[in-house]
DNA sequence: GTCGATATTGAAATCGATTGAATTCTTTTT
DNA sequence: AAAAAGAATTCAATCGATTTCAATATCGAC
């Protein structure tokens, strides 16, 4: 049986007053003297009172609790996230609940519908894998809870979007390659239901393009995020009659996958294959040679997808409806995987 | 302006039968027949209804929240013990509210204090390496709230605990390393306040011990999970006149720092050198040559806590004093940097 | 010393669901 | 047909904080 609590009322019976003034004299109310604040506050902290979260929500219909649904909290891109979210939440006295979605539509509906139900006041969401539209997400704008969809989003629905500029970054991971003097560079992508997908291969194509060089058809490939399946890939068109030099992927999973398909075949890494990832995840960091990948700044997305409630919709009488996309500018970080300059038996930065 | 929710009221007019009646229904209360039950739920639905849980947690007492506080959840021990909770709490109807201390000790407290603020039925967590005792533990006792501590725990607080055979574990680990020939194991711990941290170096000294062989005093030391200190004691150890031959850590983190002194003296590992781990990072597969480490069965250890509240604690009129402690048996990874038996350069698993 | 203005404090209603007791309605028993 | 038993439904109180409005106290001005 959970113990009974110290309330107002008991506060207010100790010091002779009423309820109706210790919570006004807590929460500081202008129409109280500071010495009743003082006297009130110190009573409570000696009858170790605990501020009801429910009775005051129930009251205000204000929880201060952000939902957050992402994919899977143990990727380091969406922890790292989760960790800039934390930190701008905490600052603003608000806290975080917590929804994983395993990239299952099932589980995201579930998720939102819990939030909803929790009464939060923010969803901040990145939509799985599974996920084709964000309808399910029109229910969260009905009940006038704050929507924020940062890096896989909808936008057909009504929301901020925090995202990276995936398409210029893409460009620029790939110019890199080009300059390191790759030439046949191949492109493994993720699903297109998903817009950073289209923006990341729309960006391989635009350099590609820029670069005057033209990549045969099947140097494209969207399905994959995983390690298995682009290994298998890689593998095809590392022994296909017209193999490709380089590697850009859209996960850093994928790059994986890949760099495993060079060393089955014994090629290699970056003197006869350059590979790029994407993502950033800390893995990369401790492979032999270590992978080339883009970092897309997670905890400052997460950080600004926080703070886009604080500033625009926290409290605000009429969410106006001049939502914003915000861009993250990521940056590139160039390892061994893809550079050349250092020619030679790599030595491992670790 | 959050927007009026859809009450068990709007359904009780809109059917013309009493709010009561439609909160029984809702709860499948015996007394009311399937007929009604099917019908209310039909129009709860129609009017898109939600389960407001402030309301009735204000009422009941109960949140079906489960405080979850851990260090960082971005450590994949870490992360995936949230999994394990989670997936036990999702089954029974409990959601998360996940807090991060960062390994610091004021963070901590704030973490507890608002999660009993919250009023969560349960509080699992795992203390960071700043704490030195749980008292702000006791607060959670006294307001009733459930408590299973795990991996880093302090025995002091009358509470379930769930933990590793670290002791066994560190002793199994040492055994494979005398095993595969080595003679002179060092040993790098962490703080000593912690009892994981005994118990891993016992279970180490155990082990030498039984071997009847003995170690400097130098070879032991308490201080370092991170790399960068671990790679410094490593590095003096290595260039002094009786350097050891064998790496046992507390963290894969520190075993990292050990890796990498290794090859700052280029010294050859396993041949030369041997290295094992503890923890399971993800990262231990990834590094060239493999680092050997022990699996603490981190989603397992987290599935079990949550099991314990649900199985023992949840909704128990009287809380049987009767605290136990369950452990979880590691398992030995033994990968190739302690593996002498494919002696020759190592072929990376990937 | 009275009036009015301002500063303090109190009363009462409210948020939405739950719960046990009370009431009404239905069915069975004699 | 009346009484008893049982099923279905409603009543009323409650959880603890907030908030609006009313009441009282305090103070200065004339």
């Amino acid at each position: 049986m959970k113990q009974k609590r110290t309330t107002i009322y008991d506060i207010a019976k100790a010091l002779n007053i009423h309820a109706t003034y210790v919570s006004k004299a807590l929460n500081e109310h202008p129409t109280i003297n500071q010495e009743m604040i003082d006297k009130v506050k110190k009573k409570a902290a000696e009858l170790k009172y605990r501020h009801n979260s429910f009775a005051a929500n129930l009251r205000t219909n204000y929880s201060k609790i952000c939902g957050v649904v992402v994919p899977k909290i143990n990727e380091s891109f969406f922890s790292n996230a989760i960790a800039g979210i934390e930190e701008v939440c905490s600052q603003n006295g608000h806290h975080l609940i917590i929804c994983q979605t395993q990239e299952s539509y099932k589980k995201e509906v579930e998720a939102v519908e819990t939030l909803i139900r929790q009464n939060v006041d923010c969803i901040i969401i990145s939509l799985s894998l599974e996920t084709k539209n964000g309808n399910h997400l029109q229910d969260v704008l009905a009940n006038g809870i704050a929507l924020i969809q940062f890096d896989r989003y909808d936008e057909s629905i009504l929301s901020f979007i925090v995202k990276n500029d995936n398409r210029e970054a893409a460009g620029r991971a790939v110019k890199h390659l080009l300059d390191q003097g790759y030439q046949k560079i191949a492109y493994i992508g993720g699903p297109e239901h998903l817009k950073i997908y289209i923006e990341r291969k729309q960006g391989f194509i635009d350099m590609i393009r820029e670069a005057q060089i033209s990549i045969p058809y099947e140097y494209t490939c969207n399905i994959s995020l995983k390690r298995e399946e682009s290994r298998k890939i890689a593998l095809e068109l590392l022994n296909s009659p017209n193999p490709p030099d380089a590697f850009f992927t859209a996960s850093d999973f994928a790059a994986l996958g890949v760099m495993q398909a060079a060393k089955d075949l014994n090629i290699a890494v970056p003197e006869k294959l350059g590979i790029f990832g994407f993502q950033n995840e800390e893995f990369t960091q401790y492979l032999t040679p270590t992978l080339s990948t883009v970092d897309q700044k997670s905890m400052e997305l997460g950080a600004l997808s926080a703070q886009l409630y604080f500033s625009n919709l926290h409290n605000k009488e009429v969410i106006t409806k001049n939502y914003k996309t915000e861009i993250v500018k990521c940056s590139l970080i160039t390892n061994q995987s893809s550079d050349r300059s250092k020619k030679g038996s790599p030595i491992p930065k670790m």
